[in-house]
DNA sequence: TACATGGATTTTTTT
DNA sequence: AATCCATGTA
């Protein structure tokens, strides 16, 4: 999407340049190891600064590959989200199309090996289910079913009644998949990332133990899986032979947000890093959270024998130079980095925007009037949008742009997944991919009136005791007041179960016994209909039951406005989106919600050093996503929710902390401070501004 | 089985 | 401050 100009006069020879578009720096990145252009296929690290043509740079490297002889069948393109994959895949197809089409070719050729490390982690291991101990027929587990999986398991242990309270579920989980992603020791995990459950190391052990044996039991996996499985597969060499020469080049993006994990699986799939490529900017590595370590595009190019070829690309195409001046100056304070400042020609005059407003309503009203003077002013409301730390932060724009009729899509925060109805159809589906799931099981049945978790989970031990468990269902015995539903669900369940029924009929199926409960569970069960609707229709996009719950469950729709009216896709929508899913994206304006110390950083994130550095990198990745117009604002007063404390719950409004005041000059001002007479003496007008040191905020965290 | 109660704990970002 | 969880009661 950058618009890059440059377009130097055709070289002489006959067949049209395919990159020709490239910068310098960027050629080199998609030439490297190809056909005598210097190096010899050994591992290429890129770093790729914000808006600096990455993902066009990457995606001219894949098409330089294919038109040099590189099988596309045999690429592996490892993206952070399936929405970069696809991004992709369009535009190899689009750089092919046009060097082709020249040719007279016809269909450019498509990647089928571009996904998430997830997505592609769940393919392979499908692939080779019997070679390691997997049923092929596993099903995947959705962080929500994970925590109600370890929560059993958890209760089972007798975890539920200890003396002090055990860490809850989700908690469990959290540190689970951290010892996990990171490889590294409960003990340590413990110390450094959940001090606070330190005393329980033994418990917890002993529960992750509990918590692997059943997932095995059940025949399903969870996100963290796909890699463990993975890179364990790996660790034999004869299936790490076949894996790894099933591609000859791997490349993988937003490397800086990949963890320990996956760099050990890169390493198994290409120990030598021959034909090994991976693009990153350790600037906006913002996923530390999910146990993503910067260490890893840092220890890249000396992991191999042959040490990798490092290329910088610093030049951006997307912002004009005041807001990189502004960005730069912001991550010019970061503790450790690649030092590298963006720069541009596409000079400006205006300034990125610090705004002043009251408070949150404020704030709504100001963003709105801003997106509508811009509209008028010619830029789409897709062109321009509202960013945030955290998804509630927007409520108050979402009310105002509603009661507006300003159409929004809001990326991120409530899943779609999530809602209960939704979660309850898909388990209905995922039971009779896989009878063995009992979460599956044990959430459906409980929708019958009559049926509770006693009831439940006698059926869930009855079916897994038994060989066949489609017959112990129909054979099982559900209590009186459960007798009348009961012969409707066997006959679905059965029908689900057989294997002659053609994908996409189970859906109807589930959906025709489904309504029913439905109507009796909830009072909005029209509203909740919509959703079931949207299901039925996604579901004839893919090809089989399988391929559906997968894919679903690794990534499902992720733009929530669908409830309210979804705005049909040629209308024109403003984008509203956290920071974490605004990543790779950009926007002919952004404004930034909450500028303020306690959302950037957020007061949940200022425990460790590291912390603060990964919320000013944050900061960075927001500002760094505008084109041309830049606005932080920041409320005077901010409700702050939920605060520790001796009943501090204040309301304040500080300017977050990651600008200073040596950077006020980078911004302009709003609104405009107020003329004032010159005052007696010739003193100067204050200018509001933040006093230099907050004594008052320094106190209240000596006991925070 | 379903609902009410009391009380401790966590809090965000996502595959 | 709100959620989540375990337990007690009808």
């Amino acid at each position: 999407m950058s618009d890059q100009n440059s377009s130097p006069p055709n070289p002489s020879h006959s067949r049209p340049d395919p990159l020709a578009d490239l910068n310098p720096a960027q050629r080199e990145a998609a030439e490297f190891g190809v056909a005598g252009a210097g190096g010899d296929g050994g591992p290429l690290l890129v770093i790729a600064g914000a808006g600096s043509g990455k993902t066009n740079t990457l995606a001219h490297r894949v098409a330089h590959l294919i038109l040099n002889g590189a099988d596309p069948q045999r690429m592996l393109l490892l993206t952070f989200s399936r929405r970069a994959a696809q991004e992709m895949d369009r535009r190899v197809g689009s750089v092919l199309q046009r060097v082709m089409n020249l040719r007279g070719s016809q269909q450019a050729p498509s990647l089928p090996w571009a996904g998430t490390f997830h997505a592609i982690g769940a393919r392979l291991l499908r692939d080779c289910a019997l070679r390691i101990g997997l049923s092929e027929a596993f099903t995947i587990h959705d962080r929500g079913d994970a925590e109600d999986l370890m929560g059993m398991v958890r209760h089972e242990q007798g975890l539920s009644s200890t003396k002090s309270r055990f860490p809850l579920k989700g908690t469990c989980l959290a540190i689970y998949s951290r010892v996990v992603n990171s490889q590294t020791p409960v003990a340590d995990v413990l110390k450094t990332s959940f001090p606070w459950c330190a005393q329980w190391e033994d418990e917890l052990k002993t529960l992750f133990r509990g918590y692997v044996a059943a997932k095995q039991d059940q025949q399903v996996l969870d996100y963290d899986d796909l890699l463990l499985y993975w890179a364990e597969m790996m660790s034999d060499p004869g299936i790490a032979a076949d894996v790894g020469a099933r591609f000859d080049h791997v490349l993988v993006d937003e490397y800086q947000d990949t963890n320990r994990l996956q760099s050990a699986i890169l390493l198994a799939m290409k120990p030598d890093g021959r034909g090994l490529t991976v693009v990153g900017d350790d600037a906006q590595s913002i996923y530390s959270f999910r146990a993503a370590t910067v260490r890893n595009i840092l220890d890249f190019p000396a992991q191999f024998p042959q040490p990798a070829r490092v290329i910088t690309l610093d030049r951006n195409y997307r912002s004009t130079q005041p807001i990189l001046n502004a960005s730069n100056a912001v991550i010019g304070l970061a503790t450790e980095r690649f030092a590298k400042d963006l720069w541009t020609d596409r000079a400006s005059s205006q300034l990125p925007e610090l705004v002043s407003v009251s408070d949150e309503a404020g704030q709504a009203r100001w963003v709105a009037d801003q997106v509508l003077a811009q509209r008028e002013g010619g830029a789409t409301l897709k062109s321009q949008a509202a960013l945030f730390r955290t998804a509630s932060h927007s409520a108050a724009l979402e009310l105002e742009l509603t009661r507006r009729n300003i159409p929004f899509v809001k990326f991120g925060g409530l899943r779609f997944l999530e809602a209960a109805h939704v979660k309850d159809l898909l388990s209905l589906l995922r039971w009779a991919e896989n009878p063995r799931g009992r979460m599956a099981g044990f959430r459906v049945a409980q929708l019958m009136p009559g049926i509770g978790p006693a009831t439940a989970g006698k059926l869930m031990d009855a079916m897994s005791a038994s060989a066949e468990p489609l017959r112990a269902l129909r054979e099982f015995k559900p209590g009186a007041a459960a007798q009348e539903e009961w012969g409707a669900f066997a006959d679905t369940y059965a029908a689900l179960c057989d294997p002659a029924l053609k994908w996409p009929a189970d859906v109807d199926l589930a959906l025709r016994w489904y309504a029913g409960q439905l109507e009796r569970l909830y009072d909005d069960a029209r509203v909740r209909k919509t959703d079931l609707d949207q299901l039925v229709r996604l579901s004839a996009g893919y090809p089989s039951r399988e391929r559906f719950l997968t894919e679903l469950t690794l990534d499902p729709p992720d733009a929530t406005s669908d409830e309210s009216g979804a705005p049909s896709r040629d209308e024109d929508y403003m984008i509203l989106s956290t920071i974490h899913s605004a990543k790779g994206q950009e926007w002919k304006a952004v404004y930034v919600l909450n500028v303020v110390d306690g959302c950037i950083p957020s007061d949940m994130s200022t425990g460790t050093a590291e912390e603060i550095e990964e919320e000013r990198r944050l900061l960075y990745v927001a500002m760094t996503r505008a084109k041309e117009r830049l606005q932080l604002i920041v409320p005077q007063r901010f409700y702050v929710h939920q605060q520790t404390g001796m009943g501090d719950r204040h309301v304040y409004g500080s300017r977050t902390r990651y600008i200073t005041n040596a950077m006020l000059p980078l911004f302009d001002h709003l609104p405009k401070p107020p003329d004032l007479p010159d005052l007696p003496g010739g003193g100067q007008p204050k200018q509001p501004q933040a006093p230099s040191i907050d004594v008052t905020k320094r106190v209240r965290n000596l006991f925070s």
